[in-house]
RNA sequence: GCCGGAUUAGCUCAGCUGGUAGAGCAGCGGUUUUGUAAACCGAAGGUCGCGGGUUCAAAUCCUGCAUCCGGCACCA
């Protein structure tokens, strides 16, 4: 006999082996009908699996959030078979849920079109509408084998053949269609329902790697309700808007062209707020006790051979040689030439920890599949710094860095999305006991900064050492690597960097990689999406707009925006001869934060009626305070939070007169 | 780099099964002096990404290349 306990507190006992269904059934023969899945101790199983203890016990419906992922692994399953039947000969592979949705990867010669989704889909409702039973079915792993290489299925058998001997597998017949799977899934296809939508093509490497066949991926994305697909639909169309390229355009802030592929020509509003930003961070680094140099932009490859960039990424270089012979290389990176100045003249241990930072513009010759807007270039500067202390500064160091980024990321209005650790790579300098001890302390290190979950990344470190990811996400979800920590023990070795310690002796300094934006130019690509082109003040590329309703009011527009202009705003002047509607207009859809109308009536009594971006009211203020108060609302949240300036006037902003 | 898709005026896009291009907005010229999200009129603007081919005829069909987009791989 087993104990059940359900969420109401009560127990009661079944027999060995009862299934999740009959323990339903005995509760209500109605909700039996219902049950999606069992949930026990936390665990989820079919609700036809034989209970494997007792436990905590909870019947999810459909509907149940705990059930989604399993509602749209079954959509993968559903439409594996739908593709099976509509395009014979395809070989299945893998199909897992995913964050909104799922998909699954296809081995087949021709190519899926995209009208082929269309009737992939109607299928795919067709086999909910089948109501096809789905039962798990526990298999020998050489029987499953056989099977699936006796039914073509080359990809499934090959993942058999790497499950142990003796062990066995399960397979879930979904009608009279079969897949490997570990489940769980729902009693049959009609659970799924119909709010799912296939939304992508797409080729991927079977098990990720591109010395593998590519095969063809569809993504889909499935929901318990019509509704939630419906809004799912409408919030990627929402953020698809947000899209840096296009606010870009639209806004005039930047632009690529063919002939410097992944290189961004800086249009004079993007340049404003990427100095906004720059100066931002350059305050903050002074702040929080950096030392800022610039290294040369090209330097010989004898100096990236000894670093062992050159090994790893000499062919990602951009290089140029000379008439004397010498081969020199575009810097991809900082920390050579970092370690050059630290190398200049002695260092004391007294020295450290030095932090020496570089708003360092590095190209690299990146794959051109890898190019993404101004994310991901083959030129970028990155807010680079690198801190060279000693081991027993390691903690203190980090814990500082990860506050500094916190503050920076809050100050951009950005949510850090997650925090990963990249652990030590195949290809890789340093014994591994130096990277037990890095990847060690590195992990503690951001337990000790306060970072509640860290995923681990296995294989995916530099080749120098271990780092800590500090991930953003763009407007539709997708996740970047921005800031970054690395912890490093062979570059001051390969490079000779040391320091004089106490007694006098020679020691090597460990150093710190640290960036918060990343590359300046991905993080200003993030601060586009997130705030959707609409910049508070601070950091709006032009702040103010005066705009004239009459001429008989240009000359006192001239004097507004110059005393505006005089408090250190960034303001734009709209003369022209048009309705003053569609001024508000133009640059309500230019996302200028402050739209100061004057008039005839402003004109006579020297005031402004200024107009909020998103609100309709106005504020008619007096020149004199309508410069002061806007000058006060502009100032970059780092300067204000020193308290130098005070705090008012933020308050003043929200009681804009209707 | 790999798989798929796209590329037409400054921008956003239309152009069916081949008959040598069209709209809106912007820009330009004029009229309008206007009170908080689009005033009116006019003229103009295109090697249809680039190269090759099929055809009497190609934006349209075939082919090579480039760039961009969506993924995959890569990311010091």
């Amino acid at each position: 006999m087993i104990d059940l306990i359900f969420p109401d507190g009560s127990k009661r006992q079944y027999d060995d082996g009862v299934t999740g269904k009959a323990v339903a059934a005995s509760i209500a023969p109605s909700l039996a009908k219902r049950a999606a899945l069992i949930k026990l101790d936390g665990e989820l199983y079919d609700v036809d699996r034989p209970l494997p203890g007792g436990g905590h016990f909870e019947i999810l419906t459909r509907d149940a959030r705990e059930s989604l992922e399993t509602l749209r692994h079954d959509a993968s399953h559903i439409m594996a078979e739908a593709v099976q039947e509509l395009f014979p000969g395809t070989q299945v592979t893998i199909g897992p849920s995913i964050e909104d949705g799922f998909y699954y990867d296809f081995a087949r010669a021709e190519p899926f079109s995209l009208d082929d989704l269309a009737s992939i889909e109607a299928r795919m409702k067709a086999i909910v509408d089948r109501d096809e039973a789905i039962s798990r079915e526990v298999w020998s792993r050489d029987e499953a084998i056989s099977h699936f290489k006796s039914i073509g299925e080359a990809y499934k058998a090959e993942i058999i053949e790497g499950i142990p001997a003796g062990e066995d597998v399960s397979v879930y017949r979904q009608g009279g269609w079969k897949d490997l799977c570990r489940g769980p899934h729902f009693p049959s296809t009609k659970f799924v329902g119909k709010a799912f939508k296939l939304t992508k093509l797409a080729g991927a490497y079977w098990r990720g790697d591109h010395r593998n066949p590519m095969l063809q991926r569809i993504y889909g994305t499935a929901w318990a309700s019509e509704e939630e697909l419906a809004a799912h639909l409408h919030r990627i169309e929402e953020a698809e808007k947000r899209d840096h390229r296009k606010i870009g355009k639209a806004m005039d802030l930047f632009h690529l062209q063919e002939e410097a592929k992944g290189m961004i020509f800086w249009h004079p509003k993007g340049w404003t707020l990427y100095r906004t930003v720059e100066a931002y961070m350059r305050r903050k680094l002074d702040a929080d006790g950096y030392v800022e140099v610039k290294a040369p932009q090209i330097m010989d490859r004898v100096l990236w051979e000894k670093s062992g960039h050159w090994e790893k990424f000499g062919k990602a270089m951009f290089t140029c040689e000379t008439e004397e012979g010498e081969v020199l290389a575009v810097k991809p990176m900082n920390c050579p030439g970092h370690v050059q100045i630290f190398n200049h003249g002695q260092k004391s241990y007294r020295d450290l920890p030095l932090r020496m930072a570089e708003f360092g513009a590095c190209h690299r010759y990146e794959p051109s599949g890898a190019l993404h807007g101004i994310f991901r270039v083959r030129a970028f500067t990155q807010d680079d710094a690198h801190i060279f202390c000693r081991e027993d500064q390691i903690e203190a160091e980090s814990t500082k860095f990860v506050k500094l980024l916190e503050s920076v990321y809050r100050d951009c209005g950005l949510e850090l999305h997650a925090v990963k650790l990249a652990l030590r790579p195949e290809l890789r300098f340093g014994t591994d006991e130096v990277w037990d001890i890095a990847e060690k302390k590195l992990e503690r290190a951001a337990k000790n900064a306060g970072i509640a979950e860290v995923e681990l990344l296995p294989g995916e470190g530099a080749f120098y050492g271990p780092k800590l990811e500090f991930h953003l996400r763009d407007a539709i979800g997708r996740t970047w690597q921005c800031g970054t920590l690395q912890l490093d023990y062979v570059l001051p070795e390969r490079l000779d960097a040391e320091y004089v310690a106490e007694d006098g002796g020679k020691q090597r300094p460990v150093m710190l990689h640290r960036a918060i934006c990343g590359s300046m130019e991905r993080f200003l690509g993030v601060m586009i999406e997130n705030y959707a082109g609409a910049f508070p003040l601070w950091l709006a590329p032009v702040q103010v707009t005066v705009a004239t309703i009459t001429s008989d009011a240009d000359d006192f527009a001239h004097r507004a925006a110059q005393a505006l202009r005089a408090k250190g705003l960034r303001v734009e002047l709209d003369l022209r001869n048009e309705k003053i509607n569609l001024k508000v207009r133009e640059h309500s859809l230019a996302k200028v934060p402050v739209i100061a109308v004057v008039g005839r009536r402003e004109a006579e009594e020297g005031k402004v009626a200024l107009r909020r971006l998103g609100s309709d009211g106005q504020e008619i203020l007096d020149l004199a305070s309508a410069a002061n108060l806007l000058a006060m609302q502009a100032i970059p949240p780092d300067v204000a939070a020193n308290g130098v300036w005070g705090a008012g006037g933020a308050d003043s902003a929200s009681s804009a007169g209707q």
